[in-house]
DNA sequence: TGCAAATGGTTTCATTTGAAACTATTGTAA
DNA sequence: TTACAATAGTTTCAAATGAAACCATTTGCA
């Protein structure tokens, strides 16, 4: 021990204690779990995850006939990413893509038959995943960490594109 | 509206609801932050987030002559990662590395003058990001999210190696 | 001793990712 | 109607990343 030498430094560097740093934390905690999911879903499935993002987004928003746009905009990845995973996704034959008519840009997007099945697979595991990964958290601390993410999702807008993993 | 095909599709297919999904809303904040400040860092220092989170545990652990492992080790990131940012440190002379007596096979780090200049530019704006980020929660809710991310860190054992980004 | 396994660290290769450029189509307004 | 801006979506190119192979050295142990 050196408490002199380290005082000192502590003073005049002020250095970050990086596994206190909450950017630092989300990171780490917002890999590990994402990691986790992907590995699962990329093995049993053939899917990476923004692909199950884009098929959640295609469940929950059955028969509106989604633009990749629109789901670009509903899982807040950017359009290129999007973009790449319905090339993939259709070429499975996962989800159906069509031209809209009137408007000859846009695709008109839903699940195939084959694109439910897996969905109604892996809704089930996404859920477990979730419940396992705050199962050390008590009832009180899940809500607060639900109420304290949707805060952070509406103040740190995120406005439009964003993200990867999880 | 077609309330009962809807109540059909979310009987039969239990689609998830991304926005109110833990894991996603942990990727989307935290990929918010993460790449508002790696911004930050790249365009005023050239410095990416895995060489920041490099020099701040090599300030936090000044004196001890850190090997690459243990740098590793303390930042969570992989040694593939560390060797990486290691080289640009080197080469940008902000870290110094000689050869361990005893054991030619590890490092021996310190942050050079002017890596520890570097370093007492960017901690205050870490801290400053920090602030910022977390604002909008109250008192009590900051409270309860360092204490959530602890657990969560603690729980989904962050064993060795992840992370990248924040 | 002396040789296999383990460790610290780097390099290589393939894949992923993001930004910017590009195509096609539609909107707008002179 | 023409021409310019905006929008939907894809492609291209370069940088970031991860896994596995790779060197050098050290350790464990027969």
């Amino acid at each position: 021990m050196k408490p002199f030498a380290t005082a000192d430094r502590m003073a005049r560097h002020a250095p970050i204690e990086l596994e206190k740093f909450v950017p630092y934390q989300l990171s780490i905690v917002s890999n590990t779990v994402s990691q986790a999911i992907a590995r699962e879903y990329a093995e049993r499935f053939d899917l990476g995850t923004t692909e199950w993002r884009v098929m959640a987004v295609l469940a929950r928003h059955d028969g509106e006939g989604l633009s990749a746009r629109q789901v670009a905009r509903l899982t807040a990845m950017d359009k290129v990413a999007i973009s790449r995973a319905l090339a993939r996704l259709v070429a499975n034959g996962r989800v159906l893509r069509r031209v809209h008519r009137g408007d000859k840009r846009r695709s008109v997007l839903r699940l195939s038959a084959a694109g439910w099945r897996i969905h109604d697979a892996v809704a089930p595991l996404a859920r477990r995943h979730e419940r396992e990964f705050v199962a050390t958290l008590s009832e009180e601390e899940r809500d607060w960490l639900g109420r304290i993410l949707d805060k952070l999702m509406a103040a740190n807008e995120v406005s439009e594109p964003r993200a990867s993993g999880g």
